[in-house]
DNA sequence: CCTATACATTGATACTTGTCAATGTATACT
DNA sequence: AGTATACATTGACAAGTATCAATGTATAGG
């Protein structure tokens, strides 16, 4: 609202307070970013969704549930690997996915709905 | 590892369990990866982190910190509010955004590690 | 060796995105 | 009315991305 009493305030004040620091490193919000933007494609979060949910997933059988051809499957479960969300051991011919708990969690701990500050 | 005995296993044994059903559905999935997506940029985080560390903030108070112009600012808070992350109020020739709880705490708990389906 | 398999890489294409200058619009004060 | 302010929108451009066909690489079995 607006009151005539209001008309000589200065702008700054009028407005909000100014922001004086930041929580977020440039830095550290460009890792934390880049981690978000793995998640930021429908099939790569069904993809982590197959991977958390089991043990281990073989990359041969995400083809067929994700509806995708096997060069785009490498492609996704690379940057998940990237951002380390998940992680891939080679045993023989097969490539076998895990999820990593404590990158997620990180990720998790910086979605709090009071300050991002208290992470 | 691979043993001798494994040889004449079936490859979809010897590989993994085949996968039968999916956490997401493929709009469920959409929509949480564009929300991702609105936190896959370090400007937005810092932005989020803002708004949510105060109770209201104006847009005028975001250029500086930030580092951006004005229509990269108004940019960014439309990607966010889009996404259902934080919501505007103008007031006046201001504009004050607040923090979404409710958004934000449904990306966190898609973010579990055990399974996605136990959201 | 030779073939088949599982996955990675490359190249190409269409689409999306972050950025800002320029411009538009609504509000507030004179 | 006229001017200044706060923000949104448009347009343009460079950079990034999702996709798959084609190709490369390593492993397993005959």
């Amino acid at each position: 609202m607006y009151t005539p009493a209001m008309t000589k305030i200065p702008v700054d004040v009028l407005c909000c307070e100014p922001l004086s620091s930041q929580d977020f490193s440039a830095t550290e919000a460009m890792d934390l970013a880049s981690a978000f933007g793995a998640l930021a494609d429908p099939i790569r979060l069904r993809l982590l969704s197959i991977v958390v949910a089991q043990d281990e997933t073989c990359s041969c059988h995400l083809e067929g549930p994700l509806q995708r051809s096997q060069p785009t499957i490498s492609h996704h479960t690379r940057v998940l690997s990237e951002a380390g969300l998940i992680s891939g051991e080679k045993r023989g011919r097969w490539m076998y996915w895990r999820a990593n708990p404590e990158r997620i969690a990180q990720l998790r701990s910086v979605l709090v709905t009071r300050s991002l500050a208290t992470k």
